[in-house]
DNA sequence: TTGTTCGTACGAAAACTTTCCTACCTTTAG
DNA sequence: CTAAAGGTAGGAAAGTTTTCGTACGAACAA
């Protein structure tokens, strides 16, 4: 008996933030440079799927839109940092019960995570120290 | 034309992994205790949802069921950090273009660590250096 | 002018996830 | 024996997210 009707920001899903990705990346873009990157990039999507997917965000203002010109501009209306750091939030909360070293360790444990990453990561925590 | 009638492993959705953390906290497990579980720390929810999630569960083999007793036990076919390491790295590769590091400026960055958890981090590096 | 290309708008369908209703069986208290 | 409580099974409905078909206007080349 409730839909999602709000009309200020949930949280983006999957496909919202590929766009998103896409415009925080090259700045504001047409429907046309998003759905080409997707493309490229990603995953074939097909030119409408992407044009709805925008419109709606649009509405959720997620996106603000320029319709000065025939070709609508849209532009990143949430912040890349903000909503990054949002997500990680969420995710360190439901995966690792809020435990930010918990999700170190099991990224340390990671044969993904390279020596190099390592590396840096520990710079990154000495420069913390200094300042 | 295409359905997701696969049997083996996709990825766990929300719900799902709710129900896996119930499981891999406490072992094997019946509906009525996971549910309990889940009323109590999560939300609430009815009895024949988490049923039948379990149930779909099962046949997707994400769970394993012990039948021999009316009472069926379900027991968890994937394990905690394979499955929580394969969703970070899949979190790290959407979200951070795969840059551990990346994900750790965004982590230190966030009001929401505590001085506490980033010297533990720096410990569990220390330790690391060491072997 | 005319047809082709490129754009938006919008509704409906499809896919996926989650919730609930109903039926029916087994166990147990009285 | 009977009623109540507690199980499973399954299908249908509801909620969400994603994809697509169709219509139609504007720009542009021939």
């Amino acid at each position: 008996m409730s839909k999602q009707e709000d009309n200020f920001s949930s949280e983006p899903t999957k496909s919202e933030l590929e766009i998103l990705q896409v415009i925080w990346q090259n700045g504001p873009s047409t429907v046309r440079f998003v759905n080409d990157t997707l493309n490229e990039q990603k995953r074939p999507v097909q030119y409408t799927s992407t044009l709805k997917l925008m419109q709606i965000m649009a509405e959720k203002k997620m996106l603000h839109r320029d319709e000065s010109s025939m070709k609508h501009v849209y532009s990143a209306a949430m912040g890349e940092q903000p909503t990054k750091g949002a997500l990680l939030d969420k995710f360190v909360d439901t995966m690792f019960n809020g435990s930010a070293s918990s999700l170190m360790m099991q990224l340390l444990g990671n044969k993904k995570t390279s020596q190099a990453e390592i590396q840096e990561i520990k710079e990154l925590l000495n420069k913390l120290d200094k300042s």
